[in-house]
DNA sequence: GGGTAATCGAGACGGTACGTCGTGTCTTTCC
DNA sequence: GGAAAGACACGACGTACCGTCTCGATTACCC
């Protein structure tokens, strides 16, 4: 914090690692406060006490310091409840509430935001999404296991039924979705993959 | 098209259709050209051959403008077939090929996309979002109406699940998602949903 | 003052004086309190609650309209002291005061402005400025019937002079010339003129 | 001239003079031109190439730009023939000559008109004047000092006399005055100011 | 006394310029 | 050779006026 009150130098030949930790802080910084709109690379420079071109070295766009950001980010472990419906609900919980509680919020609609017009971005953001799916899929396996859950449910499939749900409170500022409307989507979406009783 | 060759007057105090048209058009256009990264006001006022000030007159922000574009292109009838796992795989599948097909898509990412830095465009997503769940769950009414679905089912929280499906794919470049997926994502929410008891 | 708090309307196909009067008044208001600068077309129609089209069809440009609000301004009498220095000392007393105390001032130093682009006002000025120098002459000249001057005295350069001392106050902001300095300038212009004593 | 054929970039942190000697250039060419009426930054810029902030990064007003294309222009020696009735008379003269075949003439009528509605033009035309006043006013002290002035005369008075009425001659389009006239209001103002007694 | 013609207010139209902001590139000076 | 600093050309932003137009209504004049 207030190690870094005077003006940064050049440490000699090389990335100067104060630097890079506070542009990143400083577009955390940004982006927290004055949103996707307020957010731009002068914006960032002047908060870091940073030149422009310092920025423009080490990230090539707005795009790549938006995710280098969001890779900091901190994120929630995955519930194992024992129960898939749920796990289902806390995770939904957990994503929201993280998103609405940190910068990650903020950041990731940034990033969706950028993809839909930047190529990078959207690569990025695809590669990004789909590892999600995978990790989250994790969740709908161990159900699996359990015996919790139909053979033919595809978890990709499920995890990505369940975290477009996410997205789409996120892109729509519903962040604050009530507790009983999240229960209910787990509960529909529990039921809709379960196995049927040897039936 | 070619009815509009030469400068467009004025008609009096009060609005020139062709100017509007001329606009919407132009935005249109510009959009499906360059992108949402390259569509700007002056951009569309070049191509309309209209002063900037006729559209800040009748839209007041470039997401208004990108609404009213987004409007006209789709046309879009929701599917009836009786049966309501048909009748959310078809609207998928409408919806997605409608997005994949006509300009709409790439219009619609941008109004997202543009949602996540300006207020009003949040507000004016936001409302349309509300609307189109609703109309999009009278296709559940009509299916609880026929004892399809439990009756503790929510309409808007079901369409909300689908249409967020929709968005999701819309925004990573998944709109030729296979028809075996969207098959399945509409069994499972169709069992979900589904009414006990008569099993 | 209150006959037009209501809309005026045509009365018939000719021109409505009200309408005349209202712009001129409404001109020269705008004039007096917002400058030159804050002198357009559409703030003397908006205050005038006129349609921009009628101020157009009976003033052709926005210096018309400031020659025909400056013609309306009264003028001050010639003072006749029977004394030519006392006389210069009065008339540029009065044109400054004149200038400092009514409308006049902002108003001739809009006209002189507009007359340095706009031909047309250009030639307005002159031909007013030399009809002045001939009416301030007319002091001179009775000066000279008195033998107060020498021959050889050209009047018309003589009040080109005095009235050119006016006019570099009026445009530099120095109007408010204290009286002492007034009264030097025009003992050296009557020490200049004056008709050497059959020397 | 040539030299500047291809765009200008930046030369590090720190004003580029190529960039202000081409936008002075600009200036004065556009001024030349279109004249007062269509001088504006826009048409300075992309007479420059130069970009709009690069202008308003160090010429505060349209005025402030002006006044520095006419330093530029402005040469201009001051008489000294060892007599003040000469002086004088040289003075109008190469005043009004200089005015008449440079660029400098019409750049200054646009500072005058610029002043009379610009709050900032207004006062740097009348610090310029004054200083004016002041250059003017040596010319007189040398006078007094060879002992042809009156002790009471004002130098500065004198010098706003004198310039007054070169102004009026430049804002009325009467720059071409005639040789007489010049020598007439010379030896009046030579003749107001001159010492008595050596009579 | 009915039709015509010119007037009125209103305000939209295509434009131009305003002054500000952010972009990504460049160069110098300091370490 | 990295870093701060900040100038550069560019172009979009949203606003204010420009001068022109078309409207619907309102009379006065002329046949």
């Amino acid at each position: 914090m207030d190690k870094e009150n005077e003006t940064r130098r050049s440490i000699g030949a090389r990335r100067n690692p104060a630097s890079a930790e506070a542009i990143l802080e400083a577009a955390e910084a940004v982006l927290a406060e004055a949103g996707h709109a307020g957010f731009s690379i002068e914006a960032v420079a002047r908060r870091a006490r940073a030149g422009k071109p310092t920025i423009y070295r080490w990230w090539p766009s707005k795009t790549a310091l938006l995710l280098d950001v969001y890779q900091r980010q901190k994120r929630f472990a995955y519930p194992d409840t024992g129960n898939i419906e749920e796990d289902i609900a806390a995770f939904l919980h957990a994503l929201l509430a993280n998103w609405r509680n940190t910068a990650s919020g903020p950041i990731f609609r940034s990033i969706i935001a950028e993809a839909q017009s930047d190529e990078n971005a959207a690569k990025a953001l695809a590669a990004y999404a789909a590892d999600r799916r995978t990790q989250t899929g994790t969740m709908i396996e161990r159900a699996k296991a359990r015996g919790e859950v139909a053979a033919d449910a595809d978890p990709a499939t499920i995890a990505d039924l369940v975290s477009s749900f996410a997205w789409s409170h996120l892109l729509t500022g519903r962040l604050d979705a009530n507790e009983t409307k999240l229960k209910a989507v787990a509960r529909l979406i529990a039921q809709g993959i379960e196995k049927k009783g040897d039936t």
